[in-house]
DNA sequence: ATTTTTCACTGAACAGTGTTTGCCTTTGTG
DNA sequence: CACAAAGGCAAACACTGTTCAGTGAAAAAT
């Protein structure tokens, strides 16, 4: 009897519809002005239902930050084409600084908030960004193994580069940059980051 | 007549009593756990006295943000007894990262949280966080200047070192360094920070 | 000495938050 | 037809930051 299977395929729905709708929130809104009755609202369901497809907001976030990573991972795959892996990084610290820009609210749910992360228990590992993170290291390691740099420690390297990367975007975001020269803008950042890159950890080849 | 100086000095007092149990329980039992009224409570006065000392809690916060800063001035100051610029900048490293991994609290008030920036009036400067990229300024001009670096521009030198200390620093206390291996702990940060200020950016001597 | 004014302070109220729970109605099964 | 199961709902709970009419005591003015 297929009534099981139906009202299965009917739960993954409502589930899916509830992520869509609350990601599509987050981007309009932002974090701070959605909250689960809000959702709820929205999808013209009561909140006591959301609960039962979402054990609490902490799940729900995770699973919006997954959606967030999916667009990501999406900006970034195509880059993986480009054969010079010094080529690369920089194309990819640009891109990088791009989406964090342009999608705050997604970067604060990929690498900022602690919410979502609650949902990822002890033991259990962090799919999406240890994917993410695997992108980074590819590229590094090819950029050692061609002979680009002095450092050989691959983890240590791509651990740098993420956080010159991530700090400046939480800088920006968080309102700390007024200390620098306001007109160091985007144009300015990009140019700190092609030092970094080119200079500083990788040589002009 | 004395009056209006006595009740003057008692304004003063209870400001300054709020802001101490303030930062004392922000310390103990983290922002999170923090409400107006929970300090209200401690220092037995009502909720809406609060509100006759400072305007919001944005602005309790910034109050709170600016003792933050002070310990940590106090950490950086005497480390401008290092003569030599790229030692001292090693150490401001080490402190740096000491400092905010003892007191994650205070880290997020002064560099992470929106909250008290929203207390910086738009066209009103941000003294406290000036104060100390001047700190890490004057130093790395210093490097510059006695022929440790290529690159010549003082502030955007700066910017990336803070970035990635900062970036580091923020991935470690909101949970997103499992994509390491977790032996790579204090020590493996350190060991990649001073690659980074000695290898990357400056030479070795 | 008595009245008036001033002012710090209160605590209830408002509008919101995440989460839980008892109830109800619709659905599918024996 | 009767019974069981399950999805959904509304109300309630314990919080949050913030506001505001009212209180009572001290200071100033009469």
């Amino acid at each position: 009897m297929g009534v099981k299977q139906r009202r299965e395929r009917e739960k993954e729905e409502l589930r899916q519809l509830i992520l869509k709708e609350a990601t599509q929130m987050f981007l309009k809104e932002g974090y701070e002005r959605t909250s689960m009755r809000k959702i709820a609202n929205k999808i013209e369901y009561s909140v006591g239902t959301l609960y039962l497809y979402y054990k609490n907001k902490d799940e729900l976030l995770y699973a919006v930050q997954g959606v967030a990573f999916d667009h990501f991972l999406n900006y970034m795959k195509p880059l993986m084409d480009i054969e010079h892996p010094v080529e690369r990084l920089k194309k990819m610290g640009e891109i990088y600084l791009f989406f964090s820009l342009q999608n705050p609210e997604y970067y604060d749910l990929m690498f900022v908030m602690e919410s979502p992360m609650n949902a990822v228990e002890k033991h259990e590992s962090w799919n999406k960004g240890e994917q993410l993170f695997g992108v980074l290291r590819k590229t590094v390691q090819e950029c050692v193994e061609q002979g680009f740099s002095k450092e050989k420690n691959i983890n240590a390297l791509s651990l740098m580069i993420w956080s010159a990367m991530h700090g400046m975007v939480t800088l920006q975001h968080k309102c700390r940059l007024q200390v620098i020269n306001s007109d160091e803008n985007r144009e300015g950042m990009m140019k700190a980051v092609n030092y970094m890159l080119v200079n500083a950890f990788f040589g002009e080849e």
